[in-house]
DNA sequence: CCTCGGATGTGTGACGTTACACATCCGTCG
DNA sequence: CGACGGATGTGTAACGTCACACATCCGAGG
């Protein structure tokens, strides 16, 4: 590996110069200049992107943590994310966790952090102490679900807002018996399925509609397959449902190849909603009704909350929950309202 | 940051004493090791990752760098690779390159290249002379279509077969006029899409049926966007056509929504098949038949190549493209072949 | 002719870790 | 009783870069 030193050595000045002139620092002469540059091009001398980062420099990376990176939103996310950071100077690489206690911390180690300028996380299983006990020293910024008290900036989308909304929806479109796909019995820990779940009831409630339990389907991961099961489970035990909010599109996927194995028209027979907008609700058959939880603008979000935290930006944001807001993106997957008054 | 010396004067020890605890060496004591943990405990100490690298250790990470993190395709491709990588104490990393020169160029700098034990990449636009020039001083493993020579071994899986196979199974199930989404008239570089449209011709050629290039559309990406389109202009421009080969699953979705919306039934007036095996070819409607160009093989063979450049697996592999095999999964997408007879 | 100051370049460490060679201690064996 | 060797621990230097303070040179101004 060549060196600095063996550039200065060759151009016949010291180390020092050398790194003003990789660096494009002033005070070097042109003629100086010129000859260091040519002992660089000589020798192929390229800086230790290593070195750099240990005396104290950046890497230009923003690490993205997130349970899975085939999953349709975060993968997405990922693009998105990559497009706005790139418009900073930063480039953005995504990790899988597995959405594991053992994968969320292993990710959070001073060893993988250290490659990073910044990180953004969607944790699972990781709680407040654990994130604190992590000590991340990065601008960081939590994604998705629970609020976490902590010092990091929370962006989270509107949970119960747009599945409120999307069960809205599915009412006034004339559906009494909603599937949950992926919904909790029990509202537990203020997870995403949970506070979805939430939106469900409200709706519900709103409308003077009773839930029935039987129609809410728990799920191991909000997959195609999970959907898929959670439907042929619902069409096994004879529970009668008119439309299904499946808890992400992923699942809405699964649900509507389902829905077609079981002879089952969308939307006529049974409508569906998804969450989350992906990039393939606009292909399916039929094209799917989903929440838009405001995806561009989260992104944005991030990446501004973790620009402020370097101090590139304005005041350092204090800890607390950012929220996107939501809307429904209305395609073929329910039926179109009569009353199209909107009511939120 | 508390520093390995600020644990050694702490435990009253050097601070090779500390490294050699911290890093499980034996020639310590088992009471001046319990000091140290002590020590380490007490003041908060973690290891400084970067000061590790640059000393010569290793990240663990394993970096790939795609055109594309969201299409399906290489985002399950990384979750393979994941798996894969874990098994033997790595963890995968992916990074977007976008597919441009500017992009690739980028990830292949020193500087990010650096964080990376490895390197897996699938060159979109980059030549062999490009590679060589970006001294990539690290395992690395070329991935995809073109064949490329150079240093590195080049795992591609079979273009041409995969889409022999698709061609011929459209064509023994009664196809006479299949477009090809995503197909090169002019065939070019020895890319993807080049390789592929060979095998299409083919089959055509096997056949003794005549190719009417009227049938190829090229296309920007293989996003679902584009073979949605390209069956639209097909449609416009009036060419009849009784099948659809997509050069990706990805753009086969796309086809499928758009016959959907100009009528067409698949599989009865129109059969389509896909390349690619993702994941969500399973759930579409109707279920896609598809290309699996042997996706686990290709990520356990990839990681065993990559270990065998670290020296940790077998003899070092010379440069030379490793292929895996390609077999064709039929689902509804294509109709049912009366003569069950292998021709390959 | 001396001094002052801008322009240009250099030497010294420090970032935090670890490989390596060496020092020290103590029990054991001849 | 001296030598030997295993067990334990330490000092030095190096990985490659860059901030900082300082040195040198040269022309201008007094």
């Amino acid at each position: 590996m060549v060196r600095m030193s063996d550039v200065a050595r060759e151009a016949g000045v010291s180390p020092m110069t050398v790194s003003n002139v990789v660096n494009g620092r002033p005070g070097v002469k042109a003629e100086t200049r010129q000859r260091v540059l040519e002992a660089v091009e000589r020798l192929g001398y390229r800086p230790n992107a290593t070195a750099r980062l240990l005396r104290g420099g950046r890497s230009g990376a923003i690490g993205l943590l997130v349970p899975d990176v085939d999953t349709g939103y975060y993968a997405h996310l990922a693009a998105r994310l990559g497009a706005v950071a790139e418009a900073h100077g930063y480039h953005v690489v995504a990790e899988r966790t597995g959405g594991t206690r053992e994968g969320e911390l292993g990710a959070l180690s001073p060893a993988r952090v250290a490659a990073y300028d910044a990180i953004v996380m969607s944790p699972v299983v990781l709680d407040a102490g654990d994130l604190r006990a992590a000590r991340i020293e990065r601008p960081c910024v939590l994604l998705g679900e629970r609020p976490l008290p902590g010092p990091f900036p929370h962006v989270m989308m509107d949970n119960i807002g747009g599945s409120t909304l999307a069960t809205e929806h599915l009412i006034r479109a004339g559906a009494r018996r909603i599937a949950l796909v992926g919904g909790r019995r029990a509202v537990a820990f203020g997870d995403m399925a949970s506070l979805r779940s939430v939106g469900y009831r409200r709706a519900h409630g709103d409308a003077g509609i009773e839930v029935d339990d039987d129609l809410i389907v728990e799920v191991g991961s909000y997959s195609m397959r999970d959907g898929y099961d959670a439907v042929l489970a619902l069409h096994a035990e004879q529970v009668d449902f008119d439309a299904a909010f499946a808890l992400t599109d992923a699942a809405a996927m699964g649900v509507l190849r389902a829905l077609a194995d079981i002879g089952r028209d969308v939307p006529q027979d049974v409508q569906v909603v998804g969450f989350d907008n992906d990039a393939e609700a606009e292909f399916t058959i039929p094209r799917l009704t989903t929440v838009e939880p405001g995806n561009d603008a989260m992104a944005r979000e991030i990446v501004r909350l973790l620009l402020a935290q370097t101090g590139d930006g304005a005041r350092p944001p204090g800890p607390g929950d950012r929220v996107a807001e939501a809307r429904l993106v209305v395609r073929e997957s329910t039926r179109r309202i009569r009353d199209v008054r909107s009511r939120r």
